[in-house]
RNA sequence: GCCCCGUUCGUCUAGUUGGCCUAGGACGCAAGAUUUUCAUUCUUGAAAUCAGGGGUUCGAAUCCCCUACGGGGUACCA
């Protein structure tokens, strides 16, 4: 068999907003696809028009945009292969569907949904359960039981029917997982699966499978929760004779709740205060909003980075990659086999890296969106890259930044009491209140904070006192707390003015 | 219930052909150093009897079996 050029889709329905997990699952693919010079395809598959929501589809597309990763075929960008949303190939599958009751592979089935619903009531009264499989169906009404006089008035008709998948009986069934090796599943334990549905569209197993094939997929890489059907999908290419093109399957292990048992879901994230969705969505009906990663501050490299580790590693103790690097020594046999438990700490960790290598100049942009809402009025730029490159390196993200540098621009109120315990002793005032007066006298030229500093050390040696005490004071006067960065680039950027103005009010106000 | 997958520090994991594993790294945690503060950073430390029990073997986290636990599936959802 001659090599296959790699070809592989990220197959999302639109059904809300892409879920971390998701996110995890595409870039797995778009890491073998750009490794091996593949293709990575985005196809939506809207099958499931009960469940469709509004603004979904377009929530996936922005949320890879953000992100970084670049379709190369699919919705939104087009390609030899479309269309490629289910819903404009609904056409395509009943042809299908036919073609495998034609060869055997398939039967009408026109039992309604109430009668099965009955069904498994009843079994599950006795204790039992209701499966439609090779022991039931010859009870049941299909054209499997049915003579062939009957199924043809019924279907000119018109009545509903569905499309079951005919599991053969008793048969082996033999799937070669790339994660999980060798798996088997007999055929008579599988229940006949709906391929094609009595509304007119296929399900999920048929139109992947139908779709896979006409697009050439090479590689099928999805989540665990697929691996119990999977079989049916292998039966699948056997009956339509495409085993050859058949795809290669990795099943993904799942991402677990942090907490208690479980995978992750969709209402995990707000309730342990991470974001389960890459950007902020507003649920169309209820109105609830869940939190995105993107909204929350982190940097989408930070995402991928700390995405592609939870499942994966490289086998070195290299951590931290940029997505080129994921490209060059991504590999699917070193994915781990069971589920992650997200580890927000860890989030947080990534994207303190990543905030580091930002260059002040972009912070600052995010950084004065944060000053505006907060009614400050934008000091001059250079000062305020100053103030992000002293600071940066203590947040995690941008929105910290206030927290480490409010001083900077509002005058302190009130002192912390603790700080004033300490540091704050009975003469202190009269010390301070006489270093404002002098350092008031210096030149104000850019050399005013050096030689105001110079002063106060002069001073502290001169009358033989601790340094710390009188330094930290002023870091109490000027900062109103024990906090902050190095206390001569304070000096530095407030200025002779503020400096001495917040030194002398803070003498009058704690007294002492 | 039945079927499938999994199980190494609190968390993510290394360990891929059994011996170099008295089980390594990272996050988090603790202590110390630096920073005259806070934080960063650095160093050190605590932290897994490799789920438990049986085998196989000179030797097992690594192979086999059983049990337990966890996860997934069991829809005219994907």
């Amino acid at each position: 068999m001659t090599e296959r050029k790699v070809r592989v889709r990220f197959a999302p329905s639109p059904t809300g907003p892409l879920h971390i997990g998701g996110v995890r699952t595409a870039l797995y693919n778009y890491l073998f696809a750009k490794q091996n010079g593949g293709d990575f395809i985005l196809r939506i598959e809207d099958t499931d028009q009960t469940r469709f929501v509004e603004g979904a589809e377009n929530y996936i597309v922005e949320s890879f945009k953000w992100l970084g990763l670049k379709f190369d075929e699919g919705v939104g960008i087009g390609g030899d292969y479309g269309p490629y949303k289910q819903s404009e190939r609904k056409e395509l599958y009943k042809k299908y569907a036919i073609e495998l009751v034609e060869k055997g592979w398939a039967y009408y089935a026109f039992d309604t949904a109430e009668e099965l619903d009955a069904l498994r009531k009843q079994y599950e009264s006795e204790k039992k359960n209701f499966q439609y499989d090779c022991n039931t169906r010859k009870g049941l009404r299909n054209s499997l039981s049915l003579n062939k006089q009957e199924v043809d008035e019924l279907l000119a008709k018109d009545v509903a029917y569905v499309i079951r998948f005919k599991f053969p009986e008793n048969e082996d069934i033999h799937l070669d997982d790339l994660i999980r090796g060798h798996v088997k599943m007999n055929s008579s334990l599988l229940d006949d699966k709906v391929l094609y549905k009595s509304d007119g569209m296929p399900t999920y197993h048929l139109a992947n499978i139908v779709d896979d094939h006409l697009m050439c997929i090479s590689h099928v890489i999805r989540g665990e929760e697929w691996l119990p059907s999977c079989p049916l999908h292998v039966m699948l290419y056997k009956a339509f004779g495409w085993e050859d093109t058949m795809p290669k399957f990795a099943h993904l292990p799942l991402l677990l709740k942090p907490d208690g048992n479980g995978k992750l879901s969709k209402r995990d994230g707000d309730r342990l205060g991470f974001p389960v969705f890459p950007l902020q969505w507003t649920d169309p009906k209820s109105k609830e909003v869940s939190s995105g990663y993107r909204e929350s501050g982190y940097l989408p490299e930070a995402v991928i980075n700390m995405l592609a580790l939870l499942g994966w590693n490289s086998g070195t103790e290299q951590e931290i990659f940029s997505l080129d690097e994921l490209v060059e020594t991504f590999s699917i046999d070193r994915i781990s086999k069971h589920g992650a438990k997200f580890d927000l700490e860890k989030a947080k960790w990534f994207n303190h890296q990543y905030l580091q290598k930002v260059e002040d100049e972009k912070l600052v942009i995010d950084f004065q969106k944060d000053l505006k809402s907060r009614d400050i009025e934008i000091v001059d730029e250079s000062k305020l890259i100053a103030i992000v490159g002293l600071v940066k390196e203590r947040c995690n993200f941008v929105k910290d930044f206030w927290d480490n540098s409010d001083y900077f621009f509002v005058a302190p109120e009130t002192y912390a009491e603790k700080a004033l315990k300490k540091r704050w002793k009975e003469g202190t005032s009269e010390r301070i209140s006489f270093i404002a007066t002098e350092i008031a006298k210096i030149e104000d030229n850019n050399l005013w904070a050096d030689n105001a500093e110079e002063f106060i050390m002069k001073y502290i040696s001169d009358n033989e006192l601790n340094m710390g005490q009188i330094m930290n004071s002023i870091r109490l006067a000027v900062v109103g707390d024990t906090k902050g960065v190095n206390m001569l680039d304070i000096l530095k950027i407030l200025g002779k003015e503020e400096i001495v103005s917040r030194l002398n009010t803070a003498a009058k106000k704690i007294g002492l």
